[in-house]
DNA sequence: AATATAAAGGTCAGTTAAGGTCAATAACTT
DNA sequence: AAGTTATTGACCTTAACTGACCTTTATATT
């Protein structure tokens, strides 16, 4: 059994006790496990992803601490099917299109949907390479919508 | 919890129980939550700044006190205040704060606040330079803003 | 009135305590 | 052999906290 594998149990077992949200500290919890810190980073950052239903919240400096949740989607399967056909990739024209469809079928409202929309009008990438702005665009739809409900 | 978190409670405890004024004495404070009298001045420094609305008076010598007030907005006079207070660079903490004020002036929902800490997480923009992270957050940030009404 | 002293609050650099990133390497898989 | 996944450590950023020293103000003394 990979370590990686060791603490994906432990983190599992922190969320499945703690009603969906692993606290942990990351230096406490690498020594705990037995392996590097930042290993703590690379299994989180291949594993705990907003497109498998989780988010990650940290703070540094002293108290610091990071926090996983995994959300409860339920009828809500949608978003993560949309998560999942923006591949790392999204242009403003196919973002467009995707918040219309959200606001048209009622899964968001007409101020979300404006929100959206402001955050990843291309205005905002001037002076980027079209391959940067898209690859943005995409983390941040991703993130807008993972984070929304 | 921190020690300054103790702090901000017992200061936003006397906001609300005295009308959005709280008045101190800084050493006496200081001493009845057990820190150094600097890390007053730490937590109001950090987390009471003028451009998340609040204003800060105090005087010096005998009878000196810190006065921490917390400024009314009526209605879209916060939004404007923000939007100018935002210049061409905004970091992760900063954003949320402001996003944290709006939400607890009941300027924005708690779903269109979600939706900003999204756009505006740093996870979004892994592997830019900080410089251009905190460019294009600011740029979204505004923009997100100006959609929204 | 002028001066000295005491009683505040302010500042800042330095320390400690976290978590984040990334490139290099090792260990699997196919 | 090539490609993918795991693992690490050196270096970075952020946050909390403190104490020595500074400035301001009020009050007591001469």
């Amino acid at each position: 059994m990979n370590v990686t594998d060791v603490i994906v149990c432990a983190i599992n077992e922190l969320l499945s006790s703690c009603d969906g949200e692993a606290l942990i500290n990351r230096n406490e919890f690498a020594n705990k496990i037995g392996c590097a810190p930042s290993q703590i980073n690379y299994v989180i950052g291949s594993r705990y992803k907003q497109e498998l239903g989780y988010l990650v919240q940290s703070k540094r400096g002293g108290g610091g601490y990071i926090k996983i949740i995994k959300r409860q989607f339920k009828e809500n399967d949608l978003l993560i099917h949309i998560i999942n056909v923006v591949g790392e990739s999204l242009d403003e024209s196919f973002s467009k299109a995707l918040v219309n469809s959200l606001l048209s079928e009622n899964v968001i409202s007409i101020s979300q949907a404006k929100i959206m929309l402001g955050a990843t009008s291309s205005q905002n990438f001037k002076g980027l390479s079209l391959a940067l702005e898209c690859k943005l665009r995409s983390a941040i739809f991703k993130s807008m919508l993972a984070n929304c409900f």
